[in-house]
DNA sequence: TTCTACTTTCAATAAATATTGAAACTTTAT
DNA sequence: ATAAAGTTTCAATATTTATTGAAAGTAGAA
């Protein structure tokens, strides 16, 4: 395998795993292209590689930088604006541990708040009920704590805690 | 708020939040649906009070299953098939990393083991890829451990010791 | 075996999501 | 100011994914 083959590779696959992360294929295709890339990447550069239209191309970019995974950095004597990729793959996924953070666990904290006040007698039913909500409750807020924790640290200080912990 | 007020909001909720996590709507209220029920309901139940057709039921219902977050029980007497949730919450978040796990992580995992061998001249830009790889593959396996760690721990020990990792 | 109650499958259809491409907009140079 | 180069938007379209419902399949009862 030649390394454009290797990195043809890279760019497809990163895109058919990002479907299943829940990104859609073209933001992870353009992520990985310009992962993969040596320099900066004008739009017409990323539309050409990866044969998508200028407004599939600009709008997945513009959400990747919302993301903060792609930045625009500027050529001198260039017009056009050029792109590159956070190269530092433990800050990509520090980044992705907090966008999903907000995305999938703070929506479960705000339902519960929501269905705080139920009135009615405390019989069975609603004992359990509530102690369903609470047991969920407890659960995110836990993973909030813990995706909290992995934003704030340090590589080799999380992963070597970790480790430590399903050992000793 | 009812209870049954709350239950609706839940099921609705869990449906909207479930397809955030890239799970189908269907497939997170039924879930929810039997999380909230007291006694294990019927095919003919979940179709009345999710209003969706038999077909879309059943194969919910089965992936369900597959996610091991429900259980068919047979009921003396009776020819239908009931099936109950997993109301262990801790419980269903273990599986539910699982499967996330071996859906997201280890196709990474495997397209690194794909893109090993790369000819040519080790240069500047192969030693660069080269890195990225290696990265991305340590980054995985590390995630990989941990979630490993998380599905064979205890809630209380597993808790306990995040919050210490954070805290000292 | 046939009838009946129930479950599964799957082609057709609907709904949700992603993509295109051309028009509108913005910015810089002349 | 006007033109040129580049960017953004968004209605139309294509693609993907979920859902329906009826037909085929299964298993227990008579």
């Amino acid at each position: 395998m030649t390394i454009k083959e290797a990195k043809q590779q890279f760019i497809q696959s990163w895109g058919a795993i990002g479907t299943q992360w829940g990104v859609n294929k073209t933001m992870a295709q353009i992520h990985a292209l310009l992962l993969v890339s040596n320099g900066p990447l004008s739009t017409e550069e990323i539309m050409e590689q990866l044969s998508i239209s200028r407004g599939n191309a600009n709008m997945n970019i513009r959400e990747l930088m919302e993301w903060a995974l792609v930045d625009k950095v500027f050529k001198a004597g260039e017009r056009r604006d050029f792109f590159i990729a956070e190269k530092d793959i433990w800050r990509v996924a520090r980044q992705v541990a907090k966008i999903r953070k907000k995305r999938e666990l703070e929506p479960i904290i705000r339902l519960l708040d929501q269905i705080e006040n139920i009135e009615g007698v405390k019989n069975e039913e609603l004992k359990t009920f509530l102690k369903l909500l609470h047991d969920v409750r407890r659960l995110a807020l836990n993973a909030e704590r813990l995706i909290d924790g992995i934003v704030k640290s340090e590589e080799n200080w999380f992963w070597g805690r970790v480790f430590k912990l399903f050992t000793k």
